[in-house]
DNA sequence: CGACTTCCATAACGGCTGGTATATAAGTGA
DNA sequence: TCACTTATATACCAGCCGTTATGGAAGTCG
């Protein structure tokens, strides 16, 4: 017996795609913030109950982590690929330009998850706030070091510090997707780019 | 009768002062957010029941709104000083190093009240958003005008587009304030700023 | 001293929050 | 068919949300 572990799901089937519940999940955290989407949002976009909600997802925070996953893995990949344009002016150019698809897509709420996620919030959400946070931490190192390589191949010139010019390039992206939350039009966002991108120094 | 109507305050005299108490609820505000501060976080950091709290400031919403109007008055009245600048770089460098100080300042909570307050919320909060969502776009139209004048003295090449350079500024400066939200240090923020400065088009 | 007005303190309101206990339905394997 | 396992549906929980009614305290005015 036992022969594939996989097709053998013992008791009664769930009736929902756990990966299209995410997929609905994400889009709620992504439009209210974690703590503006409430379990009675979420289940309602999910399209199941709170106990089905719970059996698969664990808890309210254990399904954001699990959406922000899905966010970094399906939606912000474009940050990660922009670190390997050979030079940093297509580091940048790459990373604005998916970062205008992403934050202006009108399939996606406007405005970026962890954005939104890092900003002040209630005592509650703190340890969320802080995991995103983090991740946003990592981002940057990920940047600082490939500016570090980029002054040392000649990208720019070398009394330009690359930690500020990733933070830099961090902060105008941010400052997108705080716009691109307030309403700003695709044309407006275009505009924001292409201004930051003829001001980037070097090659 | 009626010589002074100041000096006749009919009924039992309140045992606190509004000012006070305002500068208190803005405080709470801007280290958590509209939706992140309860009415228990306010009154206890204004030192207030809640009865007081509504008779002197009608309700939540409106309690915000006047602390909404403290900050923009007392806090990030740069931004306005900053427009007066005789030159266009004057402007970038007035309202950066000005957000540095309000965004790094010890003695306030870390980053931006409006920005904070600009990104995705629950259903109940959209009007407070939607309020401070305005008041960034006045900003954002007088710093436009301001460099369509600065365009026209000269002070950056023509092909620079003003709309664009205003969008920038205000993204760099949001930026800064979601990374300060995030703990960046005062030295990091500074960082931020000159490399901004060193990128600014002409004079 | 009262009459009047305003403010403070307690306590409660209905409603919503995230989270769960219980009972039933739907599948498995023996 | 019958035990077993898992998912679903309903209903409910304690606790907090913003808000307010009530009773008494602290002032001014006549």
């Amino acid at each position: 017996m036992e022969v594939d572990a996989a097709t053998a799901p013992k008791g009664r089937p769930r009736e929902f795609c756990v990966d299209a519940a995410l997929a609905a999940a994400l889009r709620v955290f992504w439009s209210k913030g974690y703590e503006g989407a409430s379990m009675a949002d979420l289940t309602e976009a999910m399209g199941i109950t709170k106990p089905s909600l719970y059996a698969a997802f664990g808890n309210k925070e254990a399904l954001f982590n699990k959406a922000l996953d899905l966010y970094e893995r399906e939606k912000a990949d474009f940050m990660r690929a922009a670190l390997e344009a050979p030079t940093a002016r297509g580091v940048a150019e790459r990373l604005m330009y998916g970062a205008l698809d992403l934050y202006s897509c009108p399939d996606n709420p406007d405005g970026c998850l962890e954005v939104i996620n890092s900003v002040a919030c209630g005592a509650e959400a703190e340890c969320v706030r802080k995991a995103v946070v983090a991740r946003g931490a990592a981002i940057q190192q990920a940047m600082r070091e490939r500016f570090a390589r980029a002054r040392d191949a000649g990208d720019f010139s070398a009394d330009t510090n690359p930690d500020g010019l990733a933070q830099f390039l961090i902060a105008v992206n941010q400052g997108m997707a705080v716009q691109a939350g307030a309403g700003a039009t695709r044309a407006e966002l275009e505009r924001l780019v292409e201004t930051s991108l003829k001001l980037w120094p070097g090659r």
